[in-house]
DNA sequence: GAGAATTGTTAGCACCATCTAACATATTGC
DNA sequence: GCAATATGTTAGATGGTGCTAACAATTCTC
C-alpha cells in the first residue's frame, strides 16, 4: 500500500479530483476493514449468546464455507484481534473486544435510525449491515440524535 | 460462486442465522459491484465534463495507479459496461450508461439526504461515496422523501 | 471406550485489486 | 516532422476472499 503522490500538477479541477481520490481511498480502507469488523462483531455475539464462537457457526451466519472462515480467522489472529488454538473455538483479544463493542454500537445506531425513518425491520437489518462500515463519526452522531428525537 | 446449501439442520436459531447469512451475502454481492459502479459513474462524469474519459484521469480521481485502471477497465469491457480501443479513451455502452445514470441518481439522493440531515458537505460527500452502494430501493425512497420534505 | 458423526485444517485452485518496472504508443512543441 | 513528454499496456509480485477435496481432530452415542 504505497499510496498516491499528491504533488502532481493537473488541470484546473485538481482540488475536486483530490477530494474525490481521498474519498475513494477512504472507501477502500473501509472495505478492507469491513470483513474484520463483521467477524469480531459476530464472534462477540456468538460468545455472548452461546458461550463460544465456533468456526462452523461463524460460517453458517456469514453464509460462507468453513475453510474460508479458517483462513480469515488466521488473518484476524495475525492482526491481534482474536486468539485461538488448533481445533478449538475463538476468543477476542482486548483489542478485538473493543472493536466489537464499537461495531455493535454503530450497528445499533444505524439500525435504529433506519427503523425510525419508517423502514421495515428486515430491510433495515439488511441495509444496516452494509451501511454501518461507511458511516463517519459525525454522521453517526446525527443518526443517533435523529433516532432518539423521533 | 457456488453458494451455500440452505438445507442444513442447525440449532434453534436457524432462522436468525439464515437471515443474517442472506444479509451478508447481499453485502458481499454489493461489494463486488461497488468498484464497477464507481468506475462507470466516474467515466460518465468525465465524459460529460471533459468530453472524454482517459485512464490517467480516472486514476487520479480514484487515487490509484494507471495500470490498476487498465486492468479494471478490461474487466468492465468483459462485462459489457464499456468499450475501448488500445491507447484510446473509454466509452460507455448502453448498459454502462444506464448503470451510470442509476448510480448518479442514488448518489445524489444519498448526498442530499445527508446534507438535509445537517452534515457538512465534505463529510457528506465522503460518506455518500461509501453508503450509496449499500442502500436498498426502499431506503432510497425514504431518503428522497425525507430530503425533499426538509 | 470404540465407531460414527461433526468439526476444523490443509492444499490447491480461481478471481480480483493493487503495486512497480519496463516497454509501447500518442501527443505536443519547437 | 522529430524529439521530448505524456499516456497506456504488459509482466510479474503481493495479498485478500472465496471454493472443493482430502485429511485430522474432537465430540457424541451407544
Amino acid at each position: 500500500m504505497t499510496g498516491i503522490d499528491p504533488k502532481n500538477r493537473m488541470g484546473t479541477d485538481d482540488r475536486a479530483a483530490d477530494l474525490r481520490a481521498e474519498a475513494f481511498q477512504g472507501v477502500r480502507a473501509a472495505r478492507s476493514r469491513e470483513l474484520a469488523e463483521d467477524y469480531v462483531e459476530l464472534i462477540a455475539e456468538l460468545i455472548h449468546d452461546h458461550g463460544e464462537a465456533r468456526p462452523v457457526d461463524i460460517a453458517a451466519r456469514l453464509g460462507v464455507r468453513v475453510p474460508t472462515v479458517t483462513k480469515t480467522l488466521d488473518r484476524l489472529a495475525r492482526e491481534g484481534l482474536i486468539t485461538r488454538a488448533r481445533y478449538r473455538s475463538v476468543f477476542l483479544t482486548d483489542e478485538g473486544r473493543a472493536l466489537a463493542r464499537e461495531c455493535r454500537r454503530r450497528h445499533e445506531i444505524v439500525l435504529r435510525f433506519l427503523l425510525s425513518l419508517g423502514l421495515d425491520p428486515e430491510t433495515a437489518e439488511r441495509d444496516a449491515e452494509g451501511i454501518e462500515h461507511h458511516v463517519s463519526a459525525r454522521t453517526l452522531a446525527l443518526f443517533a440524535a435523529f433516532a432518539s428525537k423521533s
